[in-house]
DNA sequence: CGTCGAACCGGACCCAGGGTCCGTATTCTA
DNA sequence: TAGAATACGGACCCTGGGTCCGGTTCGACG
């Protein structure tokens, strides 16, 4: 039942690849033509190697992603506040999606290549669904907002690296400013008083 | 200056190309293995007429998706409430977001299919700019929201292709269902009363 | 230390699919 | 109806993900 341990050269190669593609992935401009040979080259590795370790284009990126998104996971799940479970659900949604909204400017060009991979890989990656988890079961204590799951959805959703990278690097959008109206749109989703919601 | 008109055979043919990739995209499960030599010959046609009309891939998908989405073009700009513009904007907004889910659901393979298709094309579409641009002009309307644009943004990345088909598709959750879910959303962030949103 | 099998390496190779090219056919103009 | 302009179409090219297999390295054991 248990995996046998990997072999040695097995388990280096595997940490070069991920540590040259994390530095090419934070280099280039368009991800999306950062090849799979391309990165084999600079880890000093052959393609086979690469794909056998990894699988798939997308099961590369996933690594990555999986790998730099440790920290943040920690923090959400058991951190200090305001992005620890010490929190009201009001002031934690916002603070979790500001943490994914940093998240995706720090690691831009991956998180694109990540959502751009193939059908769909963003909503059968892991993390999408923890953090949808997460947020839905915040969300669920918010009294008279019903669709938790689909609110979590559509939060998530205006965190898409595309329209990150759209806003911050298009439209040269200030960190700052983003954090603050990403923020500001997520209390106003958590905090609006359904008493004022009257449409039909 | 003026384009002169193009040939009559020109003029069949890509109407021939729009009708049957329609009907191919109608069909297909998976729009993306949906091939452009697929659509050529379904069509009737050689690969080099379909590049030459439609320039690539994307060129051929935004055509189509355009053709499609004028009539809900039009019934937002000049048609009856609560669509229309004699509409506050507090319900408009909702069936702005209701009319573009029902599109997608309606047309989710194009939808996807045009949303996957290289970097970004969604953000570069003239249709996004168009919702975007009507979205934000309704949203600026409305006391006590400011970042209208980024709202507008956060909106319509509700109604995102890949989040509907996962919805709708890999869910199962009922048209109707969705529908109500994305309005009721959407009326929150509308309605939401500003002195209710206490956050530092 | 020597040997042997398993695990792994790597780059040549395969193939699909987007996009191009150019000799031929069609349409338009006069 | 001739000649130029435009369009046709499918053979062809090329990139890039993914596979294969002969050769190498590892490490367990004697």
């Amino acid at each position: 039942m248990a995996e046998r341990k990997p072999r040695k050269d097995a388990a280096r190669n595997r940490k070069a690849v991920l540590e040259a593609a994390d530095a090419l992935f934070a280099r280039a401009e368009r991800p999306e033509d950062l090849t799979m040979a391309d990165i084999a080259a600079a880890a000093g590795v052959g393609k086979g190697t690469l794909f056998r370790a990894f699988g798939d284009r997308a099961g590369l990126l996933r690594a990555l992603y999986e790998a730099r998104l440790e920290p943040v996971r920690e923090a959400a799940e058991a951190g200090p506040p305001p992005l620890g479970p010490a929190t009201s659900p009001q002031e934690r949604v916002p603070a979790l999606l500001d943490a994914i909204l940093c998240f995706k400017l720090d690691n831009r060009r991956l998180a694109l290549a990540l959502e751009e991979s193939g059908s769909n890989s963003l909503y059968q990656a892991e993390h999408y669904e923890r953090w949808h988890g997460l947020l839905r079961s915040m969300l669920e204590q918010i009294p008279g907002l019903d669709d938790a799951a689909f609110t979590a959805h559509a939060l998530l959703a205006a965190t898409r690296a595309d329209l990150v990278e759209r806003l911050a690097d298009q439209e040269g959008t200030p960190r700052e400013r983003l954090r603050d109206q990403l923020a500001g749109f997520a209390t106003r989703v958590v905090s609006s008083d359904p008493a004022t919601s009257r449409h039909d």
